[in-house]
This record gives structure tokens, sequence and C-alpha cells, in this order.
DNA sequence: TGTAACCGAATGAACGTTCAATTAGAAGAT
DNA sequence: ATCTTCTAATTGAACGTTCATTCGGTTACA
């Protein structure tokens, strides 16, 4: 009885997998609305049923993504501990959850070069928005980074860590626990605030 | 509309750079092969004179593409010059390459996370292998950079420079030279051999 | 009995590719 | 120079397939 509900959820939910699954091995244009729906077990009409089109299918299960990212990275943050532990263990996180899903990971590159991103800039996740770039805020406004464009900050660091979570998938490697940490070094120490011996900060 | 301004450059350059502009317009699906025939000057059947398909034409139009990159990134170099300023001309050359030319840019990114790169992994731009990877494995043996995984180091580079680029042209934006040489020194701050005050090499 | 979920064959438009026909140009012969 | 011949380049209508979407009907359930 309490299972219908799960039930119904269930096929909307089972059709954002299948597409996730779907789109890392065949692409966009390779996968078509009934091999989404062969997958997932439902039929091709009852895709329609849940979403417009095949084109906002892409960009809510775009959204549901990020949603489901913004969780993760936030996974254990405490607020009482330094801001670079913070950093670390966001970036861990960040990282941990490309590695458990790929086929996210392949999503979300795609996802953003593709003219979907440029025609629907609006549709974001809320929930990344508020969490992740507050941390983000927070460490400019209290000069923990470099003096450059804020703007700059969130896809710098990202692009360093797909490139890690990309290589270590492709190459089939498993990074130990020194290994991830030397990249977050590349990342902070590219970014944080530069102590130069020739300048003094009185 | 009509690409092929300069006929002495042939219907198969058109059909090259006509691909580009469009793909960067509506993405790899969202172009037809009557829309690259019409916008290069050509018919729907010259196309298939000089590729296999559809699928061959983008590939090649990526090794295309690589070559220019790793010409215009070589720009300027000169081996007689310490390698930090080596690396930050290559660095700024690739940066003014993405800006010049953004549909190369989308290309590329767009290229990479499409299973294409994953089909075709043999294809290649061997120019760019030659001289880029032949540079920073330079770097490498000498010690220039930090001990990581020498296969991380150019995706880690290059997802920093791309975010900046992206972030330029999407926010129609001009980065000035003071500007760019921030966003390189964020790269080699992370990469570079780092000398920690608590490790001493004798 | 009413409504929402669901089905899957049918539809029609879009697309990659083919091909018979035409043109351009080069090479050779006279 | 002119004509002949051969090949490569080019054309675009036609073909066959694929695919997103629709819709009339069915089921589940409240």
């Amino acid at each position: 009885m309490n299972v219908q509900l799960e039930d119904n959820y269930g096929k909307r939910e089972a059709v954002l997998k299948s597409t996730l699954a779907l789109i890392k091995e065949y692409g966009f244009h390779g996968t078509p609305m009934s091999m989404i729906a062969k997958h997932a077990g439902v039929a091709a009409g009852t895709i329609y049923h849940y979403f417009d089109s095949k084109e906002t299918l892409i960009v809510e299960l775009y959204i549901h993504v990020k949603d489901r990212l913004a969780k993760a990275i936030l996974v254990y943050d405490d607020k009482k501990l330094p801001y670079k532990d913070r950093f670390f263990n966001l970036m861990i996180n960040q990282y941990n959850f490309y590695i458990e899903n790929p086929d996210a990971l392949v999503f979300l590159e795609q996802y953003v070069n593709s003219p979907f991103a440029k025609n629907y800039p609006e549709k974001e996740s809320q929930l990344f928005i508020d969490k992740v770039h507050t941390f983000f805020n927070y460490g400019i406004e209290n000069a923990y980074f470099r003096n450059i464009d804020p703007r700059l900050l969130a896809p710098t660091v990202k692009g360093t860590l797909v490139a890690a979570a990309n290589f270590q998938l492709s190459e089939h490697i498993v990074f130990s626990k020194e290994d991830l940490i030397e990249v977050i070094n590349i990342v902070w120490d590219g970014i944080k605030r530069q102590n130069l011996q020739h300048i003094q900060y009185p």
C-alpha cells in the first residue's frame, strides 16, 4: 500500500537512471527514447507522462544529478573545522562522487559542453548554488584564496578534479588516499593566497 | 552563410570549417549533413567524396583541430630560455588559441567527452603528441614538476586554462595580460615542484 | 466510477547515405 | 591549336531507415 507511491516515483527514477547510464555509453544522439524505455522497463509512451520531451528529460536529469552531487559534496562538512580542512573534505567528497558515479561524471561533462547548457542557462540545481557557491564565497570573502575573479575559482577547481577522476577511471587505476591528497594539494597550492617572501602584510 | 570565400582552399577545407562552426552552435546531433553542405556551399553528396561518413568527418575534424592547436601552442618556443618561461609562453599561446577560436574550444571539449573519443582512441594528432607531450616529459624528467603521475599533468593544466577561456568567452570579458598571467600562475604554483620549508634536500 | 498511470503500435518528419547523371580538367594524340 | 579520352569532382533528388512523439485504449487503484 505504501509501495505504490514509491513505485510511481520508481518509474520516473528508473527513466532518469537509465538515461544516465545509456548516455555515458552512447552519447546524447546515440540513445533513442525507445532504448531508454526498454532499459528502464517502461513503455515509450510512459516517459512522456513524466517528461515533456527528450530535451526536457535531459535538462531535468542534469538538475537531478547536480542535486545529488551537491549533497554528496557536503557530507561531513563541519563549519567548526579550519577552512582548509573543510576545503579538503569537500574535494575528497567530490572526487569520490565521480569515482562512484562515472556515468554522472561523463554526463555532466557532456552536458556543460552541449547546446543544452547554452539554451537553458536558467536551469540549474538550486541546492548546488546555495550550498557550494556559498562555501566558495566564504573562502573568497575571508581571503583564503588568491585575488582572482571569484567566478573563475569553481571551474578551476573542477577542472583539475575532473581530470584526475577521468584519468583514474579511464586507466583503471586505483588512487590511494595519498595520491588523492596530492591532487588536492595541486588545487590548493594553486588557488590559495600566496605568501610571497617579498611582499609583507603588516 | 557561404564559408567558401577562397576557392583555392578547396571544398574539403570548407566542409571542415563549416562543421566546426555549426557544431559549436548546434552540437553534434543538431547539425545534419544537409546543413553542413549548405553552409559550406557544396552539395550533400560532395561531402562523401572527401569523408566516408559523418562519423569519420568528425574524427578527422578532431585531428585537424588538434594539429592547428599544436602548431599554435609552439609559436615562439625557444629552447634556450628557462623552462618556466617556455612553460608560460606555451600557456599563453594555448589560451590565445582558445580565445581566437572559440568554436575549436567548444568542439574539442565536446569531442573528448563524447563516445567518439572512446570509440576511436587511436585517432590522435601525431603532431600534438610529438611536440607537446615531449615538452611536458622534459619538465618531468628534469624535476620542474611535482612528483605526480605524468599522465595527470596535461589534463590538469588544460582543465584550468579551458575553464578560464570558457569564462572569458561566456561572460564577454576581456582579460588583461596580467589577468592571464595570474591564471597561469595558478597552474604553475599548483604543479611546480614545491619547496616546503620543513623539508630539506641536501 | 473516476482518475492517473501505463502501454505500444502507428505516424510522420528528419536524417544519413546513395547513385545516376553532369561537369571540369588533365593528358595524349593529331 | 583542336579534338579525344579518361578520370576525378560535383550535383541533388531519391531512398530507406531511424527516431521522437502521439493517441486510443487498458490497467490499477482510490
